[in-house]
RNA sequence: GGGCCGUUAACUCAGUAGGUAGAGUAUCUGCCUUUUAAGCAGAGAGUCGCAGGUUCGAAUCCUGCACGGCCCA
């Protein structure tokens, strides 16, 4: 269906009522988008500054505001009316009389819609009720709006709606936009508290001739001029691995990863992750500098260190919880080292619980399901878990006592992997044997195994300081401290197959 | 991929043991100079997600499909 067809179709009697509307004030010669109006002011500080001032002294105030913002609700009473109007910082109640504007301008304005954005001038004053209020001296059309809002009461509902026309969704659920305004904050907040440790923010390919630092499925694309195969990031961590190498000793990048996968309360296929790396530093000291990370972060966005998420009140106040992978295995999983290290029983019991075993799949692998299934969902407070085994995690150094182990933690909080680190593996011969290993496994048919990457190995044999490095979702820690339930909830605009 | 649920006016929602499709908000008209989910009186507004089937008759029952939600994988 072509676009015109499309537009045609949801027209509706109330659209083209205002779009005659519109052609009307244009035959009178007002401008329906004219770019002239100046706002002078927001209007969350005029309520701030004058809220708590009597009717006489902002009498005596003598000042005019100039604010502009959207119609929000109209209640009209023949010569007078009251409405608010809403810019980005809050709204204010305007109060218009047909004495005070003149007739000609109040017979203009009682035309104006909800959802129309108009510049008003006027001083404050204080209603019956002790609403401050702008007493509107002059108000014009600033852009005209030829679509109704949803109801005024209960707001748009409907959860597709609210993703597919986020903009409607902004406009009408005032905590919608919160939430984004604290997404933007926690960010900052991270790059601040980054900037103070002496980190570096970088910024690595995006479009990647081979995927790596993460097992996941990449999407790929195709760069004409060069008429080569790229894919789309999984990860940045081999990129800004080869930094530290380059001489760089603390970096980072926020930024979005792709991975081609299902979508669900937890996935978006595109979604926001930072990677820091940290030479001369281990895991042990990436659990510190988390555990500060989160409780600090808690504390600034949510104003404590224990904070409601769903029906729990998780609490962010370190030092956290520490089990080792097997112990977590042992006593959360309730399992038995019988259990979990013979392979065909270990295999039986994914299965028995309802998981898929790969043919030809690694024990550690089989474990990491077990641990899916019985240890991460119920990881409500905080917990590191530490020491996977080295199958599970190629780009790890390998614990000095075991070599089967490796010196990586994961994070976990309500349920969900919030954190990903480890002391990085900077011996090339070793990291060209797990490499081989994943080829191997990728031969084998594991999609998600990782690809060779010869030019990461020679940037390891000119010499990688030792370093820490982890991964935290964004998009989850979000989550968490908006107490979302869902990504999508957390995502501007989330991923959806297109309609019609 | 599987299971369950949803899709009715612009929005929020009712609805029928199968028998002419409803409310509130919004819109339009009228009245109204301190309202704030303003009020009162009146009016207009719907391919009941799409396509088939059963039936004299389907928004309602059946099948398939689309989109979405939740859960599982």
């Amino acid at each position: 269906m072509s676009t015109q067809q499309k537009s045609h179709q949801d027209e509706n009697k109330l659209i083209q009522a205002r779009k005659e509307k519109a052609q009307q004030f244009l035959k009178q010669g007002i401008p329906i988008y004219p770019n002239k109006f100046r706002k002078k002011h927001d209007i969350k500080p005029i309520l701030e500054q004058y809220q708590t001032l009597s009717h006489e002294e902002l009498e005596e105030l003598d000042r005019v505001f100039i604010v502009a913002g959207r119609i929000m609700a109209l209640r009209s009473f023949g010569k007078i009316t009251f409405f608010h109007i809403q810019d980005h910082s809050g709204k204010i109640q305007v109060f218009a009389q047909k004495n005070i504007l003149g007739t000609e301008k109040y017979n203009i304005f009682k035309k104006f819609d909800v959802g129309d954005i108009v510049g008003v001038k006027g001083p404050l004053f204080k209603t019956k009720t002790g609403e401050l209020t702008i007493k509107a001296e002059d108000i014009e059309l600033v852009t005209k709006s030829l679509r109704p809002l949803p109801e005024k009461y209960h707001g748009l509902k409907d959860v597709e709606l609210r993703y597919r026309q986020r903009y409607v969704d902004l406009i009408v659920n005032p905590k919608v936009k919160e939430i984004f305004i604290k997404r933007s904050k926690i960010v900052r907040f991270i790059r601040s508290f980054l900037d103070e440790r002496g980190f570096l923010e970088v910024e690595t390919p995006m479009m990647q001739p081979i995927p790596g630092g993460a097992t996941a499925r990449p999407f790929i694309t195709h760069h004409n001029a060069l008429d080569m195969q790229l894919y789309l990031r999984i990860a940045p961590e081999l990129y800004l691995k080869r930094l530290l190498v380059g001489g760089f000793e603390r970096v980072y990048e926020i930024n979005r990863n792709f991975r081609n996968e299902g979508i669900s309360t937890q996935h978006n296929p595109e979604f926001t992750m930072l990677e820091f790396y940290m030479a001369y530093a281990d895991f042990t000291i990436l659990m510190e500098l988390t555990e500060e990370l989160f409780s600090s972060l808690a504390k600034a966005i949510c104003g404590s260190m224990k904070i409601p998420y769903g029906e729990h009140e998780i609490d962010l106040t370190p030092p956290w919880e520490k089990l080792s992978f097997y112990e977590s295995l042992e006593k959360i999983g309730n399992l038995s080292p019988a259990e979990y290290q013979d392979y065909e029983k270990a295999k039986a019991l994914v299965k028995k619980l309802g998981e898929k075993v790969v043919e030809g799949e690694k024990l550690g692998k089989i474990q990491a399901k077990l641990f899916d299934l019985l240890v991460e969902p119920k990881l409500i407070q905080p917990h590191f878990i530490y020491h996977y085994p080295t199958e599970i995690s190629p780009l790890s150094r390998r614990n000095e006592e075991n070599p089967d182990i490796t010196d990586r933690f994961e994070l976990f909080i309500s349920g969900r992997e919030m954190a990903n680190a480890f002391s990085e593996l900077n011996d090339p011969f070793d990291q060209r044997q797990r490499f081989l290993e994943q080829v191997k496994e990728k031969e084998a048919g594991d999609e998600e195994a990782h690809f060779m990457d010869e030019d990461y190995i020679r940037a390891l044999e000119y010499g990688m300081p030792p370093a820490g490095g982890e991964g935290i979702g964004i998009d989850r820690l979000v989550m968490l401290l908006t107490n979302s339930p869902s990504i999508r909830e957390v995502i501007l605009f989330p991923l959806l197959r297109p309609t019609g």
